[in-house]
RNA sequence: GUCCCCUUCGUCUAGCCCGGCCCAGGACACCGCCCUUUCACGGCGGCGACACCGGUUCAAAUCCGGUAGGGGACGCCA
């Protein structure tokens, strides 16, 4: 077991979306790497907008990818007597102080600040000050060091520095005595021991005041990661206008949560020119240092190529279970038909997304009601019945059940009546699946079994004698 | 506006730290051919990038400087 702990901390505003799925992913990956701790907090120190909806849907994308947390999840909102007690230290240290300015001054001289061209900081108006009105509303400012620089070594970008005087007296705590994000995670990091905190890129900024309020408090600070953000098609930051983004709604769309982690893993990470990674795989040759500095754009198209290698190569009986919903969200039931497991194997190589595959797997339980006419339309009509009546006299007496036998039985009608394979295939095809889109006619004649082939194409012949 | 970060095929990336093996490799997508009873799978091939400009050097995708473009932050949100 080594020193390492890292923490994922997502905010319970919205689902668990694609993004927070990465940064929780590296967090994961890296602990289970070097035998360290993996942390789930939930900051839900913002009142107004947390939901429990949220905390669950976020636990249920974790658990779906299989990012197991070691402690917690923890909240920030249980933690406020101990965040009030560190804020009541910098106060007595004189590191912090009342700050009585109204939220409409501060707009009213941020924007100013902006249009004069200025940086919008506080100016620090009550940072001097010696009356301490009574009775007044007040929130309290981190008295920021003035001059010099802050900066930290990011295990990802480098070495970034600010200037301090970039940096103004941020707000620990609001009016209503709650304290504020980047005073929480710091309290948190540190007492909960993180050594290296992996998240997002829009943490950079922030990064130099938590330093500082480490500093302040008597804290080591932690190592950083920053990685990079994960943008949508126009390569602008991803955002429900782009598509899906909720990794449960990747779930129900029909991906494997090993292909999604597959896919988000190698998004800013990469192993040489290795694409396809196992979760042993992922952990084994996981390298922080490893990860981009840039931004990448999510695509769909390498995510299903993803999907459909790891259908193709998944076990049957578990896609099977795993295809259940997707069958009866098309009200299909599986009661009184084929094996579902072998409907399976004869779709793998043909879905990239189970819900494709539950699309494909549809005419097995419900006959055709309808033919595909265009199709047929290409074949005589008498030929049609004849190569039906044929293949149906023929599998009546066959004691084959096998893929092979199957095909050579369909082999021999052709040789024996001078026909081509497609005049036969393509014919029976559409008389069990209603289309053209299926699998191998050995494959679909197996698994539908030789009476229920028999019935089908009986009842196709019937609707083509009579057009 | 200010600060921080980023910039290799359409996309994900290898290479960059430790210049030459790179007139840049792999993958997805796309196009073509092959396989084939449909749809797929698979195989083979093709298209396609070092943002730009200077500098250093015998030699630069790799080092240095600048420019442009993009992203992020600037909240009593996280």
């Amino acid at each position: 077991m080594s020193e390492l702990r890292v923490r994922f901390a997502p905010s319970p505003t919205g689902y668990l979306h694609v993004g927070g799925a990465r940064t929780a992913l590296f967090n994961w990956l890296l602990a289970r790497k070097q035998g360290g701790t993996f942390i789930l907090r939930i900051e839900d120190t913002d009142v107004e907008r947390s939901t429990k909806e949220s905390v669950d849907a976020i636990l249920e994308g974790m658990k779906w990818l299989g990012l197991e947390w070691d402690e917690g999840p923890f909240y920030q909102s249980d933690s406020f007597p101990l965040y009030k007690e560190y804020v009541q230290k910098l106060v007595d240290e004189g590191k912090a102080y009342k700050c009585y300015c109204t939220s409409e001054e501060l707009d009213a001289k941020r924007n100013l600040a902006m249009q004069e061209g200025r940086k919008p900081k506080y100016d620090g108006t009550c940072r001097e000050r010696t009356e301490q009105p009574v009775g007044q509303p007040y929130v309290i400012r981190f008295r920021a060091p003035q001059g010099g620089v802050t900066s930290f070594d990011d295990l990802i970008k480098g070495t970034i520095t600010f200037p301090n005087d970039e940096l103004d007296d941020l707000i620990i705590q609001r009016t209503d005595g709650t304290p504020t994000y980047n005073f929480c995670v710091v309290i948190d990091d540190a007492s909960m021991r993180i050594t290296t905190v992996i998240r997002g890129d829009d943490h950079v900024n922030n990064t130099p005041r938590q330093v500082q309020l480490y500093e302040a408090l008597g804290f080591p600070v932690p190592q950083f990661a920053h990685v990079p953000m994960i943008l949508g098609s126009d390569k602008a930051r991803l955002s429900k206008r782009h598509g899906a983004t909720s990794v449960i709604a990747y779930r129900d769309m029909g991906f494997l949560p090993e292909a999604l982690n597959n896919y988000l893993v190698r998004l800013g990470w990469s192993n040489g020119d290795d694409e396809i990674f196992s979760r042993d795989e992922m952990v084994q040759k996981f390298d922080i240092h490893n990860v981009g500095r840039s931004a990448s754009v999510f695509n769909t198209e390498k995510l299903l190529w993803l999907n459909a290698h790891y259908i193709k190569n998944g076990d049957p009986e578990r896609l099977a279970d795993l295809l259940l919903p997707h069958l009866s969200k098309r009200e299909v039931t599986t009661l009184n038909g084929p094996d579902l497991m072998a409907v399976v194997k004869t779709l793998q190589e043909r879905a990239q997304t189970l819900e494709e595959m539950a699309e494909r797997a549809v005419f097995y339980y419900n006959a055709p009601t309808g033919y595909d006419d265009a199709a047929l339309a290409k074949f005589d009509k008498e030929l049609l019945v004849a190569v039906l009546d044929t293949v149906a006299e023929k599998l009546a007496s066959a004691t084959e059940a096998d893929v092979h036998g199957i095909d050579a039985l369909f082999k021999d009608v052709c040789t024996e009546k001078g026909w081509k394979m497609g005049q036969v295939g393509q014919p029976t095809r559409i008389a069990l699946s209603g289309g053209t889109q299926a699998p191998g006619i050995g494959e679909i004649v197996v698994t539908l079994g030789v009476e229920e082939t028999i019935r089908r194409i009986q009842k196709a012949r019937e609707y083509i004698a009579q057009k």
